[in-house]
DNA sequence: GGTAGACCTGGACGC
DNA sequence: GCGTCCAGGTCTACC
């Protein structure tokens, strides 16, 4: 018997906004419909996997702040509901209340207008993380197949495979079934370390800890260099290191008009971030993003299999 | 502490 | 067709 719940976002919260905000909406088991403005994802629940859809409002034109309606493709047990709910608040960033992302726009009025403040992630730091490792040193549509792979192959139902499940794989065979190529031990070690407790997430996500702390404890993990962990720490919630990498040099390039080698250009992005302090990121992000809604439209309306290939500045040339 | 070189994969590019 | 290059980096061995 399906379920249908009914959930209250913050104020200012925009479902389609919102979710097509980072890339990682465009990667398995996610799945966003533009034309329904529709998210679609299977969720491992204590009981097994679910298919979620999610969609704000009635109308064409969802209202901010609008409810969001939950429809599950089975029945959901009460004693799932936290799970659940634990589940969408950190996909969707619910946690993020209009008072966070009015801080942000102080800091960078361009994106007050639009709203641009969340940044989509995945229901667990473990799912992040790999996501992230899934990303270096590929082209996006290499990191697309990688992710539907680990799904297809090793989520139960479809949905992201568990930690448990990754541990107990052999590199070679997650490497042949998942074309993971040489991130296959670092995929299968993560994968252990989370299992085993070793890397706890909970405090990785505990403000109270301070961000050098956690940015060290992620560079001191397999497959997690400089970019990963910057990437990482925008993915807890923590908004101060900016991920730079070879397609920030381009954008400081095409963009920003910065000339030289990538390493000057990377110094200067730096510089020129730095003023946004605990919110660079962001600031950094949206403006990227802005970018490449410029050349390839509003992101609600990228398909995976189309324009969702194409977004990255190394194909906007 | 700074820096080459190797590392999977798959698509783009030049010949 | 085939070889080369490189992409939203990381790691290791050197110096």
């Amino acid at each position: 018997m399906p379920t249908t719940i009914s959930i209250t976002p913050p104020r200012d919260y925009l479902l389609h906004r919102d979710v097509c905000s980072y890339g990682y909406f465009l990667l398995a088991p996610n799945r966003w419909t533009p034309a329904t403005r529709t998210f679609t994802r299977i969720l491992l629940l204590p009981t097994g996997p679910a298919t979620i859809h999610i969609t704000q409002g009635n109308t064409p034109r969802p209202k901010r702040g609008g409810n969001l309606t939950i429809h599950a493709s089975r029945t959901i047990n009460k004693p799932e509901l936290p799970d659940l709910h634990d589940a969408l608040t950190r996909m969707l960033r619910l946690d993020e209340t209009h008072t966070h992302t009015r801080a942000f726009h102080k800091l960078d009025p361009r994106f007050k207008h639009v709203g641009y403040a969340r940044l989509f992630r995945s229901p667990t730091m473990f799912e992040d993380v790999i996501k992230t490792v899934t990303s270096c040193n590929v082209t996006w549509p290499n990191t697309i197949n990688m992710n539907t792979l680990l799904c297809h192959h090793y989520g139960p139902g479809g949905s992201f495979p568990t930690p448990a499940i990754i541990a107990r794989l052999r590199p070679a065979n997650l490497r042949g079934r998942c074309r993971v190529g040489y991130r296959d031990a670092r995929i299968v070690h993560l994968a252990k370390m989370f299992n085993t407790g070793q890397i706890n997430p909970t405090w990785f996500q505990d403000p109270a800890n301070p961000d050098d702390d956690v940015r060290q404890a992620l560079l001191d993990l397999p497959g997690i260099g400089p970019y990963a962990a910057s990437n990482i720490m925008q993915l807890l919630g923590r908004y101060a290191y900016l991920p730079l990498d070879s397609e920030s040099v381009r954008h400081g390039r095409t963009v920003l008009g910065f000339k030289g080698h990538p390493a000057a250009i990377m110094k200067r992005i730096a510089r020129h971030f730095a003023p946004m302090g605990n919110q660079q990121f962001r600031s950094y992000w949206f403006e990227i993003w802005n970018h490449y809604e410029s050349k390839r439209g509003p992101a609600w309306t990228w398909d995976r299999e189309t324009t969702g290939k194409t977004f990255t500045a190394a194909q906007l040339k």
